[in-house]
DNA sequence: TGCACGATAATCT
DNA sequence: GATTATCGTGCAA
């Protein structure tokens, strides 16, 4: 697929907001500089953690592993869950203030091995930071610039956007703060929850 | 198609 | 010592 440029979004042109920055980036490109080449993906589902969310990694405050919550909005933060799993979170608002998007699934455009179906690849946070071997290192970086890891603009319109309630958690369940791009076959998740 | 279950370790109480 | 923003397998229907 022919690609364009693949600049970085300045950081002004990021909500700052975390519900509206979840919706707003659905649709837009995420970026992976490996040494064999780059993995280019649209993102097709992410999910919210507000500020006064008591599902929040940030609701306690900031401790060593949550401190790139709290970085200006359109920073890396990276963690480990269950023992085994990365996922990827775009920091949300400005400096000081702890919030964040969770970047949930990815359509592949660019990069990604043949070996697996493209609709599963990269659905679901832990898949995703896989496939594009995100891990620690990462946590805190400059998603607005270029480097390992950056955002950019999106490479086609954007379909319709749906919410749901978020996945996987106990509290603050009822919260609608999932979004995804409707039909997208990337989507994880009960099916039901798709529609 | 939809559950229950276990793997596995950092983080916080 | 409890909890966890997950995933793959296995088994039932």
């Amino acid at each position: 697929m022919r690609l364009p440029a693949l600049a970085p979004l300045p950081r002004r042109a990021l909500p700052v907001d975390a519900a509206a920055l979840a919706r707003w980036l659905i649709g837009t490109t995420l970026v992976r500089r490996l040494p064999e080449g780059r993995r280019v993906g649209r993102i097709v589902e992410t999910e919210a953690y507000v500020v006064g969310d008591a599902a929040s990694h940030a609701y306690r405050g900031e401790t060593p592993r949550n401190r790139a919550m709290f970085l200006a909005h359109g920073h890396a933060y990276v963690y480990l869950i269950y023992g085994m799993w990365t996922c990827l979170n775009v920091s949300a608002e400005p400096r000081g203030v702890g919030a964040g998007v969770l970047i949930r699934a990815l359509e592949p455009l660019a990069g990604f091995d043949d070996e697996v179906a493209p609709a599963r690849v990269a659905s679901g946070p832990g898949r995703l930071a896989l496939a594009l071997r995100v891990g620690r290192d990462l946590d805190g970086i400059d998603l607005c610039r270029r480097g390992p890891l950056w955002l950019a603009p999106p490479v086609r319109p954007v379909g319709a956007i749906g919410t749901s309630v978020r996945i996987g958690l106990s509290r603050e369940a009822e919260r609608p703060l999932r979004f995804f791009e409707r039909g997208s076959p990337a989507l994880s998740g009960p099916r039901r929850l798709n529609a």
